[in-house]
RNA sequence: GCUGAGAUGCCGGAGUGGACAAUCGGAGCAGUCUGUAAAACUGCCGCCCGAAAGGGCUACCCAGGUUCGAAUCCUGGUCUCAGCA
């Protein structure tokens, strides 16, 4: 079977680093698997590190901030990205925090092939939760009684659910010989390392960016722009005050680490990821590594 | 020093005699997740017991007081801010 090793684990960790030094020992191309990473235009925030990753990478800087992307259009990238480098005899080494598009590409999701129906979600849109809550429960009866509290709650599923309709959906099993390695950290570690590179990255330039993306006509409202790092800055480019600039900031360091915190509850439910401190652990994750490349088990 | 305003839970900030362990927001914590996933959504959030209902304890700067009952009223402190000096 091919291999493909996976890094995941939730932002700032680490990961591009040790992705890079794995594809230097083992001759390996990058693939990112990062939903923010995609767009083209939007890197500061977003952590295209181009300086410091110096082998080839995947699936990054394949949409226009306005168009619409989703784990469907990644998936097919991806295992595109995946077989080529595999037939250039190399090892794929997939890197990222979006543990969905991890976890889709791990498990493909036949209803990945069921795309979303843009005249019924115009039409949805303005309906209340209530109106769609009904919806399910009178035409997708058996849907609804499966459907958890919070999800329930939830507009956007309810609405997926909804075009979804009665298709039978079932996950496919990954054809690769993976290994998956997370990489984490205690919180209070993480929030500061978050905090830190926040700071970096105002200083990187990021308000520059934000500028010459509207001046490109991308807007606030597109779902690109709800990338951390650049959301929280509509109300400074509304009103450029210290206060506004300094308020930005700090939200943004809030928003990363919930954001973290999600990631790894999304993570630790996908199965098979063996987890590494970046730094404490890095002895024994390459040892596993190592081997899970060499004898093929760890 | 005088005059005015105020001191509320980790933070901001409501409440101004009972329905207040205290609205709401933020932070924090725990979750949900199968084409928006850095999205969207849910729960918890003083302490203790309980699965829950509920119960107990300690709380709204400090000390007294009024009252059946006070975060809320009165008195005296302490501190903070604004204006005057």
């Amino acid at each position: 079977m091919d291999k493909l090793l996976i890094i995941t684990g939730p932002t700032a960790a680490g990961k591009t680093t040790i992705a890079v030094s794995f594809a230097h020992e083992f001759g390996g191309e990058l693939v990112s698997a990062d939903s923010r990473q995609v767009y083209r235009g939007m890197d500061i925030a977003t952590g295209k590190d181009r300086t410091s990753i110096d082998v080839p990478i995947h699936a990054i800087d394949i949409a226009d901030p306005q168009d619409e992307f989703s784990v469907s259009h990644w998936i097919s990238l991806a295992q595109k990205s995946i077989s080529d480098i595999h037939n250039r005899k190399k090892l794929p080494i997939v890197v990222g925090g979006t543990g969905f598009y991890i976890s889709a590409l791990l498990h493909p999701p036949q209803s990945l092939n069921i795309p979303p129906n843009l005249r019924l979600r115009t039409m949805m849109n303005d309906k209340t939760r209530e109106q769609l809550q009904n919806e399910v429960k009178q035409k997708l009866p058996d849907v609804w009684k499966f459907m958890n509290d919070s999800d329930r709650q939830n507009k956007r599923r309810l609405m997926r659910k909804l075009e979804i309709g009665k298709s039978l959906v079932y996950a496919e099993k990954s054809t690769f010989d993976t290994f998956v390695c997370g990489l984490a950290m205690p919180y209070p570690e993480l929030y500061a390392k978050i905090d830190r590179r926040v700071d970096e990255r105002v200083e990187a330039g990021v308000l520059d960016e934000i500028q010459r993306l509207l001046e490109a006509g991308v807007s606030f409202e597109n779902p690109s722009m709800a990338t951390l790092g650049y959301r929280e800055w509509k109300q400074w480019f509304e009103n450029k005050t210290e206060e506004n600039k300094r308020s930005a900031i700090q939200k943004w360091k809030w928003d990363e680490h919930a954001y973290a915190r999600r990631q790894m509850t999304y993570m630790k439910k996908i199965s098979g990821i063996r987890w590494y401190h970046p730094v404490q652990d890095i002895e024994r994750l390459k040892r596993d590594v190592d081997s899970w490349y060499t004898i093929g088990k760890v």
